[in-house]
DNA sequence: GGATTATATCTTGATATCAAGGTATGTAGG
DNA sequence: CCTACATACCTTGATATCAAGATATAATCC
């Protein structure tokens, strides 16, 4: 009986003629992306950066060579709207992590790339980050958790098409 | 080989020494749930609400007669900080869907109750959020969903507890 | 090549959130 | 009763986000 099934209890005794079931598992991932986000902060925080930070410094990185994307790219990966990717970039040119050159195959945009200060911080970064990671999933066993992965494949798969 | 496959596809080339398995089941319960909320929110929009209203006024209304909770009890339920309740409450009441009461129980507090508008506008709202629920869903049987949901809820004991 | 449409990014304005600290009221110990 | 501590809520200041619209460049079509 946790969190969860309180609510969808106190659902069923004021509204009977709700079905709460689906509202239970939403719930559940809601909660859990709350927590985990929370104390992935942290880890985040030891290297001075924020989910937003990290977030655009993992997806260069983990492109590879030459470690560039442009800001629609970047956009497209960690789905937010362009004003939030200009202002994300904005934050980290400031810090010297990333640099922004022309696109020089489009006039109209530029490319994102990381500096070396940039990479050598995400490389550290993200170890510890997976790391932070291992120890939240560690409740399940290895098989729970690649059964978890299959659900949540097939229902991000129902609700991402559109 | 979705978006998340691919990430992980990266991450293997660029830096093999990582086990990144974790990363995958986090990132698409982030994923998932940044996609539901999203399409949850078109179903709040048509009763004027946002999720920060929708989750005050549904916190009430199950808690049953005669809906009324201290803005701490508000807080606990929802997961927010007290400067974020505060401010959750003052548009509530600008818009006249709850009211606040001195607390005859503690000359410090408040209680915040459901007012006769509030009622009826969640009592509706959370019917077709049900609805909407339901169809989000859909992309699962049924026992899919409670294989899910057991999962999710052992997960979410893991990291929950500290 | 000029007009039209599409694309890439930035700007603006409104909200929501949190962390940290402030104020008022309650509670417990001597 | 008075002091010390705890609790409940609010205020402040800094960020992050989005939606809508602005601007500049590219691509396409006569």
């Amino acid at each position: 009986m946790d969190h969860v099934d309180h609510i969808l209890k106190q659902w069923r005794q004021e509204r009977p003629d709700l079905d709460v079931a689906p509202m239970g598992t939403i719930g559940r991932v809601k909660r859990l992306n709350h927590t985990l986000m929370r104390a992935m902060e942290k880890t985040w925080a030891k290297y001075g950066l924020t989910d937003a930070g990290f977030d655009v410094l993992a997806t260069l990185r983990r492109e590879g060579a030459p470690y560039a994307l442009s800001p629609s790219d970047l956009m497209a990966s960690t789905m937010v709207t362009s004003g939030t990717m200009t202002h994300r970039i904005h934050q980290l040119e400031k810090s010297g992590l990333i640099e922004r050159v022309k696109n020089p195959d489009d006039g109209r945009g530029f490319l994102i790339s990381l500096s070396q200060r940039g990479f050598d911080l995400i490389d550290e970064a993200v170890a510890a980050h997976v790391e932070t990671q291992a120890q939240l999933v560690s409740g399940l066993t290895d098989e729970q958790r690649q059964q978890l992965d299959a659900l949540l494949k097939q229902f991000l798969a129902g609700v991402e098409q559109e």
